[in-house]
DNA sequence: CTGTTAGCGCGTTCAG
DNA sequence: CTGAACGCGCTAACAG
């Protein structure tokens, strides 16, 4: 068995030329059957196996792609990049996925490292610190150098394709249900404060609050705890709760929904009669705890696939023009058990 | 800007031959310091990145590794992933990651896509699918062509690295803590029961138990529920609850350690008071539900990363004798409020 | 100190 | 139908 057989060692034991193997091996109609498939056999029998590097150094382009994520800890994350993972591979791409760990210096470093023609395209969701600092200029430059997709946490100084969650009406939706199930004073909590889904739905549900108490003429109250990381969570979180009668929380992070949740499990809250909550999460572990969260799903899953979908388009059109569109992918409200029925509404 | 600017143009640029560019970028004390200078100025100025597919193909190493793991969705394979992923980056590697979805089939294609020189080595933890079959002749393949560490996930009839927890200790130490804070009817939970991780903590159970039993003379009782996914969960789980007093319960993987939790806290069982639970898991919800979970820490982070450094020396020792290892992660029990404290053993 | 040449493994003209 | 020759971008002998 040779392990490191190239088509020149077969050409040799076969008796033909180089190229004769080369085109015969792919199927190329010039061969005759005959020599093919002997040709084909003798490849087999030498567990032949065509180098990639060298055909992508011919070909030009190189099957991967790359991938930058913050981390996938969280399972927003974790699905998405399974998400894009599978639809690449259906495409015959592989994929380099790399974490910035929500360093700017790492982003930036992989970043570099993805600009040497390692790579037909990247799909990135940029770093806590890169969207804090408002800093783009390496992501300008990719760019430039290689097509790419921003997905979930984008940054819109920079003319690419984004797809995100519509988290602008996602944080609407959040806070017009909580109401519709009777809650009023409401804590719009954050873990994420810098980045830009965080923002949006923030913008959402303000606005939604405004709406809601023009139209209705609730004694609406709202409360906001924007933390950047978990350090004093639980310590904010039982200010605002005990300085007033707080009944519902929306958390726009996994793991600040679940420390929500143990949290108020924890102080004896009876979820959700005294308060609701509702998160931003993927997770199979938020549909198993107890009471199951009522979450405002990511589709994590479909935003990869989205993304991938995309990426592909504007590999494949290389030198056209391709207008850098931005694509919302609409949330969906899962009920559980950490919101009240909506039937509430009759009490109040 | 160009943006594919090769070597030459750079050479032609500065009026020079294509290797004194080489030697100058690749800073050669061949080439006197002036030169140098002046050519990479050229370089910065026209943006050259050095096409890596070029010189892959050149120096015959990849600079990438592959790594193939179930899935991601369980904080483990997480967590051990960008350990592997960290570790790599350091040492000047890119990671393709791919999943099996624990499906054999997919696994294969993987391991077939990783053997045409796409990549310097290769670490994997099998799919359930490919441990319940006990299939291995792709692994077999796959090892004869390119340097692989298993890791977690091993199967005993390939000879090559390996890196797992000691998970028959880890289960012998679980059930000795069990029974030492006073629990006396014990349930051994699995719902991977044909991975290679769980039969061994079995039988570390199995062993502890036998040793205990004759040891203290306690009128110790274990039971085993075994699935394999989570099809019927809840009601396996609840008929041996209901039929004996089970006063704790081991499960041997995360989301079955969540659920568990989930369960009992719905059924009203008081944790651990009447019930105790210990998990395998590693992740960050574990600790922040309410009560939080006593679990095994299952060290993925440094499980990752001993896999690599193996991989890398085996890469480095390429045609060297070096005999495959199977190295053993020690495991650390990690006490949360699931479990009760070990003065209990006083009382009883 | 610099240039010429060859070759990594493959695909692709273009002749025969 | 088959083969010789060239080039992808880079590195490394070997000359000069």
């Amino acid at each position: 068995m040779g392990f490191n057989t190239t088509i020149r060692e077969i050409a040799c034991i076969a008796n033909v030329s180089v190229s004769t193997v080369s085109k015969a091996l792919n199927n190329s109609p010039e061969i005759s059957m005959n020599t093919r498939l002997r040709i084909k056999r003798i490849a087999i029998a030498q567990g032949y196996k065509p180098n990639s590097t060298a055909r992508a150094l011919k070909s030009k382009n190189t099957g991967s792609i790359g991938i930058i994520v913050p981390d996938i800890s969280s399972s927003f994350f974790s699905i998405m990049v399974q998400g894009i993972e599978a639809r690449a591979k259906k495409r015959g791409l592989r994929s380099y996925i790399c974490f910035s760990n929500e360093s700017l210096n790492m982003e930036r470093k992989l970043v570099d490292s993805f600009m040497n023609h390692s790579v037909d395209g990247v799909i990135m969701s940029l770093s806590k610190q890169t969207q804090s600092a408002g800093i783009n200029d390496h992501l300008t430059r990719l760019n430039m150098h290689v097509p790419m997709v921003m997905v979930d946490r984008v940054c819109d100084h920079v003319e690419c394709d984004k797809v995100v969650l519509d988290d602008f009406e996602a944080g609407r939706s959040a806070l017009r249900y909580l109401v519709d199930t009777g809650c009023r004073n409401i804590v719009f909590l954050t873990a994420i404060k810098a980045t830009s889904v965080s923002q949006y739905r923030m913008a959402g549900f303000k606005e939604e609050f405004c709406c809601l108490k023009k139209s209705t003429g609730f004694r609406l109250k709202a409360f906001t705890i924007e933390l950047n990381g978990y350090d004093g969570f639980e310590n904010k979180l039982n200010k605002v709760l005990n300085e007033n009668s707080i009944d519902a929380i929306i958390a726009t992070d996994e793991l600040g929904a679940i420390k929500t949740h143990g949290h108020l499990q924890r102080k004896g809250y009876m979820i959700p009669n005294e308060v609701s909550i509702i998160g931003f999460t993927n997770g199979e572990m938020s549909q198993n705890i107890y009471p199951s969260l009522t979450m405002v799903s990511q589709r994590a899953k479909k935003i990869g696939e989205r993304a991938l979908d995309r990426l592909v388009l504007r590999i494949l059109n290389k030198d056209r023009d391709l207008v850098p569109k931005k694509i919302a992918i609409k949330h969906k409200l899962i009920l559980r058990e950490t919101t009240r029925q909506p039937n509430f509404l009759f009490d109040n």
